[in-house]
DNA sequence: GCTTGATCCTCACGCGACGTGAGGCGGCAC
DNA sequence: GTGCCGCCTCACGTCGCGTGAGGATCAAGC
């Protein structure tokens, strides 16, 4: 088989079948009077090995040692708590994105230093958030997250309509304000989906972070209060 | 400011502040008679800005377009996708590496053939997976897998217990049988948590694949039977 | 004024896994 | 002979810096 033939064959380019031989990984068996490489069966079993362990994400030279020692078991082990490392890291990178992003959808053409805040702060909360949920929660939370940003867009109407009724004076137990408490329960609910746990640490982190949930747009103590007040009103 | 003092305040170094000024990113706006870089107020600014926008994974040239231009919206809304596809991407290699490394504990030291075949297998399977299964679904699944592994090495033991009562000719109805269905259930739901879509997601792909099933070690279609009616007769 | 240690400057190579030519030879059909 | 395709070997570019090498400058103590 020669070079051409190989490369059609695995889908793989020329090029890297150069590359692996100046690695080390894949030398031709032999080698036509003019230079042209031919490879055989022993050669091509050892192309299509390298492509596998290329899929895991292994680096050429990892490859190269395993491929030699076979000692997959320890090397592959390590090369997971690798791979878990950087999907940690970038998950929480896709969370502070996304929390940005979503910040922009309401500010259009700011400025780069307002940009610059709004990063900053969104980083803090979403490490204040790593610090109150396990990662499994934030998984979970992450799994249904259309459906959690479309509950999320509600609150921002929703607080500004409590706000309206608490700054007119109106009676938590007026039937607006009775609305309003069980479309906030509603929207709470999308959140924790009857998790207990989950609404317990999403109760303790608004209660020992008021200011960084005020200045991210959320309620205040006296409307948490107030929406209270209109719950045990209502019962 | 000169750059070394810039360096330590940001925890940036001073090869770094190099660099971006040779990429155009922070170009210091003087220089004492002698060459060395003098940075000013807005200099300093922006260099906070690069550092927060760097954070958020971008490439540095997307940094000096954005901070030109100012589409942040769009931009950052583009890279918010390739980080979802890399992310998804991660995932899926994941679940192949930890199919694999778990396959290894069964067997040592094994030939680099068949660790070839092992890991084309193990990308079948979780291939089969990623048709049934959303990405979110499976970072749910994921987010517990501790506790999904110490749940899928007790079904031996329950089919085999399923499969001697069968055997056996043991009724449905059999006091032996419903304890086998109930542990059966709960299995189950371990999994699938009251997830309804999941529950019948995994359902499909069993009966979508029953050869693959059987072959893994799962139960087949007249076990399943078998326990349903057990089911049934328990109501 | 001289030395000394810290800081500054400008090249320039290295990393990882190839992509992408450039320039030239070999092989096969007409 | 002549065209065309495939093969060969350099060798530079990618991305974000790390890491020296070799030399100038600065602030301070003697």
């Amino acid at each position: 088989m020669k070079v051409g033939e190989l490369a059609r064959a695995t889908g793989l380019t020329v090029r890297t079948l150069h590359h692996w031989e100046e690695r080390g990984l894949v030398v031709p068996s032999a080698r036509t009077h003019s230079g042209h490489r031919v490879y055989d069966d022993g050669d091509v079993r050892r192309v299509y090995q390298v492509v596998a362990l290329r899929e895991l994400g292994l680096p050429l030279d990892a490859i190269g040692s395993l491929l030699t020692t076979g000692s997959f078991a320890t090397v592959l082990a390590a090369h997971l708590e690798q791979v878990d490392a950087r999907l940690a890291a970038l998950h929480t990178l896709r969370g502070t994105l996304a929390g940005v992003v979503d910040r922009l959808r309401g500010a259009p053409d700011p400025a780069p230093s307002d940009v610059l805040r709004m990063i900053d702060e969104v980083s803090r909360v979403n490490d204040t958030f790593a610090q109150y949920f396990t990662p499994e929660q934030i998984a979970a939370l992450q799994a249904r997250r259309d459906e959690a940003e479309a509950a999320a867009a509600q609150w921002p109407d929703l607080i500004a309509a409590v706000r309206a009724e608490m700054a007119a004076g109106t009676d938590p137990g007026d039937p607006r304000v009775q609305s309003l408490a069980s479309r906030w329960a509603e929207l709470l609910a999308t959140f924790h989906r009857g998790d207990e746990a989950l609404r317990e640490r999403l109760y303790r982190m608004r209660s020992d972070n008021p200011g960084e949930v005020v200045a991210a747009g959320g309620p205040d103590q006296a409307m948490i209060d107030y929406i209270a007040a209109a719950a045990d009103a209502g019962r």
